[in-house]
DNA sequence: GATGAATGAGGATTCATTCAT
DNA sequence: TATGAATGAATCCTCATTCAT
């Protein structure tokens, strides 16, 4: 019965997740652009044609594989998590489900962090609703941080960005024979996204004792107009 | 006659600069992959064949743009840093002098965030080398700051890809008219940097209880072989 | 085990048959190169590889339906047709089996009048020989029509394609809901080909006086090489 | 100035009519879809990327061919005919027109006769305009020769497309060497489509006996359903 | 009889780049 | 300096067809 789109599932299935684990490790490392859909065909040891069976296009396919990060990504987040009192550990939970994943998916991180702008129309609004979904789970958190401890008067998006920021980047230097393995890997980061880099106890404020930073709006217009 | 190489100087770079600035707009925009010379044509109202007088090959365009960055990034860099006895001081000024940087020139720096690995042979070696003493420049402060102020045993290239990582991941983020202007932006990521998104002021330790953290290398063992 | 060439043919003959006419109006819809086998599949809910039980070719395809037509067009007419002495009277037969058969299986129609010169090879001489037979049954009552009832000298080629072009034509313009029944529209086009648009009984000789077209070879010489 | 759509037009032009000329040749003798641009490329001596120089998909090209020919033909219709009063003269030079331009253009007319509905979205309602305003003029005149001579109650598309049939279907069998010349041919037509093939002069009504053409709508029923 | 899975060949189109002028 | 015209190479994708089951 199945025509294109509905195959059987036993065999496709199989197939069609080694062909998105072949293809991520490919898209990672030449990029999505510049990798044809030949290069997969090679990698997979499959014909050309016979690739068109799994997917329709190659934006589907890596459509495929962001979806499926985003949703497990999602789904393991939800089995991890308890309803703690703890808001701080809920935070932790969530990056250690973050990076967790990512350590041990590099390939399929990378594509996520840096194909994200390669999807167009409707596999790129799709990708935007999952992404959004989750990064509002992290950001919710932190709100909460924010009201419930008092809070430093952090502006959300920021706070929010900068953990995820922190995170994402390390698909472009984290190598696992020399950087930490993971779960003291996953300590430091959170002891600087909690209490920073600087070893003292007490907040100095005002800590910083620029003059341009004082100024404001002007402070860098001398960023204007490249070179 | 001006052939390639010793044009006459004037013009040449007037135009030149107007071609980088437009290029980066569409690399910014398109990605460098899905933008074809043609596209830049069309923008900087020039013939096609015309604007191979500036450059030899696309890639010599991104390099040129990714260069004069770099360059740019640390002229001014060492313009502004004094030879401050305070450390957290130098690393402030490093950070207000990145950040200026991408937040005034947003396209040049979603280029470089981003289209870091569409350089390939030599130019890539070249910017590599800009890169890494760009790099070391924050590392050596970090460096310095871990061992002056005591530190709280951070591994040194997490803490500094850690800033790295939250301030150039602004690019897929940042709006100027829905987040905080420059200087505010600086300082409150500064102030997560230095002091954490907790409120409180003594550092905890162990500060952690997560089961899974303690178990070390087999913690996250579930995230093998996605899904 | 019934194998390609004698299968059981009560289930296959009707099969077959269902095969042919869903074929026949995506043929006719979309143009026979640019149907694929998928479509047909598609459109008679069977397997791709289960259509080619049925025939080999895409091309045989088009030949079935085609050579069908001819086939069921010469019999029908052999058994339309009494040896009557009025040969008038027979072209009228030949007009209404003609046109009968087409604006009854307008699908067929358009594929026999349109995809034509689809097939090759074999597939097409066969045609040919079965269209040459049934174009020679109207050209020789208009023979007989000619030196019988005296003649107007009229190029027999040219009388007897004048009214397969009309009658062949009809496949680009004839809507059943907005032009005449059948029965009226036989009739219209027998009249314009018996007797003319003209109303006047007469025949006026020399009827025309263009200029032109006494000028013979040279007439329309203005056309040559277009534009 | 010129990016691809506003060419110089000197040589450009030139060149495009030699572009058409080659290619309505080959989509006349192996269609439209079987033709490949290569193809076309190979016949045109040119390389395949270069064609596209002067046209931005194959289908354009068609597109380009079949409106000159509907402007020529228009357009000479216009500079041929004078505000004669007699209306049947006024049918002559239009199928003079025509036929004068089908004869002397046969790949040409070929293409517009067969690879109408090669065309799609703007490309196809563009021709559609161009083909109703073409159509009109001969329906206008029969029209009014209808009204005029006193008219013998034919239906008016009928007529007119019984016109277009005999005329259009020559591109089936019509060979230049075989058949008539121009000339005499047109004469040949119009003789047809005036006065009609039989030889007599008085109209018999009703001319037709047969006992299916009097049973009106249900006449050939047994048409339904092929076989 | 029927189908899921696979493939070789070929198709339209794009692109970076060149060269004569 | 600048450009119109041209091109080789590559890309994504489709298609008719097959074959083991």
């Amino acid at each position: 019965m199945a025509n294109r789109g509905e195959p059987s599932t036993r065999h496709y299935d199989e197939k069609l997740q080694q062909i998105l684990k072949t293809s991520a490790k490919i898209f990672a490392e030449k990029g999505f652009h510049r990798t044809s859909v030949r290069d997969i065909a090679r990698a997979t040891s499959m014909s050309l044609a016979g690739l068109y069976y799994y997917f329709r296009t190659k934006e589907e396919l890596l459509f495929l594989i962001q979806e499926q990060c985003f949703l497990t990504l999602v789904q393991r987040w939800e089995k991890a998590v308890k309803p703690e009192t703890d808001v701080r550990s809920r935070i932790r939970i969530f990056a250690e489900n973050h990076l967790g994943f990512f350590l041990h998916n590099m390939y399929e991180m990378k594509v996520m962090a840096h194909e994200d702008e390669s999807l167009t129309g409707e596999f790129q609004e799709k990708i935007l609703v999952l992404k959004r979904s989750y990064v509002k789970i992290l950001m919710d958190l932190i709100e909460e941080l924010e009201s419930q401890e008092g809070g430093k008067g952090l502006d959300l998006r920021a706070a929010t960005f900068s953990l995820f920021g922190m995170m994402n980047w390390i698909y472009t230097w984290y190598h696992p024979k020399r950087d930490l393995p993971l779960a003291k890997f996953v300590e430091q980061m959170l002891r600087i996204y909690f209490f920073g880099v600087l070893k003292g106890g007490k907040v100095q404020e005002p800590w910083f004792t620029s003059s341009s930073s004082e100024t404001g709006k002007e402070a860098f217009s001398l960023w204007q107009n490249l070179p």
